[in-house]
DNA sequence: GTTCTGACA
DNA sequence: TGTCAGTA
């Protein structure tokens, strides 16, 4: 149960979370208006991601390359509880550490190249 | 400086 | 979606 604790830590911030996913705030608020994500709120209402949001967020990218409008989108991830990231075996892409790895070099050639680096097209390709 | 909501081109 | 406004 350690693991969902830590999914679901709230860590990020809207501008992490944008050169994470490589969307603009504006995409993130909108999903969130659709119920795609849930982020927590902290202090000033600021959104605070946890890392399932960000996961999330990324299944959400990879969708929207791929040609799925909002609803197909919701549909798709209406299977996946919010809270309920259960050790589910086989649909399991990386491991907490392995996903943190990932996530960590994005941000390092995110910096490097200015802004939206190789997020965009490539990375849809590692997921789902 | 950053993020938020609402709104309009 | 982008972006501007007026805040917190």
């Amino acid at each position: 149960m350690a693991d969902n604790v830590r999914r679901s830590m709230p860590l990020f911030s809207m501008g992490i979370v944008q050169k994470l996913t490589g969307l603009t705030a504006r995409q993130i608020r909108y999903y969130e208006e659709n119920d795609l994500i849930h982020p927590e709120r902290s202090e000033g209402n600021r959104r605070v991601f946890s890392f399932n949001d960000v996961d999330r967020l990324l299944d959400i990218k990879s969708l929207l390359d791929e040609g799925v409008n909002l609803a197909g989108i919701r549909r798709v991830l209406s299977e996946k509880p919010v809270v309920a990231n259960r050790p589910a075996e086989g649909k399991k892409a990386m491991s907490d550490a392995e996903l943190m790895k990932f996530l960590k070099s994005e941000l390092v050639q995110a910096g490097k190249f200015g802004k939206t680096s190789l997020i965009q097209g490539e990375l849809s390709r590692f997921f789902r």
